[in-house]
DNA sequence: TCGTCATTTCGCGCATTCACGAATTGATTG
DNA sequence: CAATCAATTCGTGAATGCGCGAAATGACGA
């Protein structure tokens, strides 16, 4: 994960609607949603959202496959991790009995 | 975590010296780093850096407090963690069977 | 109390981001 | 091949964020 990387996500999830289409694309699982769905579930018009989606894309945050006539998303777990490994690279100076007690792991 | 404080977060982090600040301290450890020292380190004026600290504290990210003349700036770990638990929030509808195996631990 | 140093506030100009409608593209289905 | 529907592109106007110098504020130490 790269400073330029990391910052084009946190962008993505630093806006109202792209925030709720992720955590709705979380919530919904891995299989995937339809775009036209997650429009429809969350009120967002339809060059609004493709506009977002593709900044979610960009960013590394979604992935996209066509299925018939729709394009499913679908959240990237992996992208999640890269991001708190990011923030948390080399805690405490690498000292890991300093970070004992930190409570990273939730 | 609220929908608002995530955004306010996510802004903070979104934005290459702001990460860099928070970075450094995480790196540096909970003990804090004096304000100066982090614009030494990252050659950042004053001005701007104040402005910085003031949106990660704001964000909740960071925590304060004075030491003799320095203010020490320290990395809040639990803010990151209710980021990742926000962002997680009711992964794939509560069914954990279907989250196994996503490596959301790292 | 007074000097000193760390931090904050303010104003300026510049760059970027946002939502949306209309028109277009693109792929699938019959 | 043609119809259909999902998705994208584009232009506009409004709003926000940015760095930094200069000046002000604030707290500590002697």
């Amino acid at each position: 994960m790269q400073q330029t990387a990391a910052i084009d996500a946190f962008s993505a999830l630093a806006h109202d609607t792209r925030l709720r289409i992720f955590r709705l694309l979380v919530q919904r699982g891995p299989g995937g949603t339809p775009a036209m769905e997650i429009g429809r579930l969350l009120d967002i018009k339809p060059s609004t959202l493709s506009g977002h989606l593709a900044a979610l894309k960009r960013a590394g945050l979604v992935s996209s496959e066509r299925q018939h006539r729709e394009i499913q998303y679908a959240p990237r777990f992996d992208a999640v991790n890269g991001l708190v490994r990011f923030l948390l690279e080399d805690c405490c100076g690498g000292d890991e009995s300093a970070c004992a007690g930190l409570g990273l792991t939730g």
